[in-house]
DNA sequence: GCCAACGTTGGC
DNA sequence: GCCAACGTTGGC
């Protein structure tokens, strides 16, 4: 079985695509496009599952940090925008009958009462493995242990401090 | 804007 | 298959 983690961390720029812009949709559900990298591929369409749980990360932001929590409801399937050339998403060489990425449905869960920055992830004992502080980590498609998600949610209720 | 840490591409 | 050049991600 390939089946791992039932957890992940999905990034995401939230300039582009926040988990605002998430609980707003109708429905709170979305496709989870535009993953142009193999092996966060492979995660989508080996690993992933409905019903898993995932932290929404936003990156390149200020701060960068886990913002709340969505679920996965439909499993893997052919990105529909590498086939459209009006996306920025679109890939030429991707076949239709060998499509080449994969995207995912999420549905909004909760938004934390507040942002869990990134430097705060690195200075909590319990998280040191954690995929998303590794030096160099830039997949966009990670994987949470129970562990971590317990400490995750954990950190969401504590209060915001000056170094916040 | 800088730059480390990758991943991809293409010449050979 | 090797590897240099180039492109991207993303923290700072």
């Amino acid at each position: 079985m390939m089946s791992t983690s039932r957890y992940w961390l999905f990034k995401s720029e939230p300039d582009v695509f926040s988990i605002d812009d998430l609980k707003s949709v109708p429905g709170g559900r979305e496709v989870w496009d535009g993953v142009r990298n193999y092996q966060a591929r492979n995660r989508l369409r080996d690993d992933v599952q409905v019903g898993d749980e995932v932290l929404f990360y936003h990156s390149s932001a200020q701060p960068s940090g886990i913002a709340g929590i969505m679920t996965v409801v439909a499993a893997g399937y052919p990105d529909p925008t590498q086939f459209d050339p009006n996306s920025k998403y679109h890939d030429p060489k991707s076949d239709l009958d060998n499509p080449r990425w994969i995207a995912v449905d999420v549905s909004f869960e909760r938004k934390f009462p507040r942002l869990i920055p990134l430097t705060e992830l690195k200075s909590t004992p319990g998280l040191e493995d954690m995929a998303v502080v590794q030096r160099g980590q830039r997949l966009s498609i990670l994987p949470v242990t129970a562990a971590e998600w317990k400490i995750v949610m954990q950190l969401a209720k504590k209060k915001p401090t000056a170094a916040n």
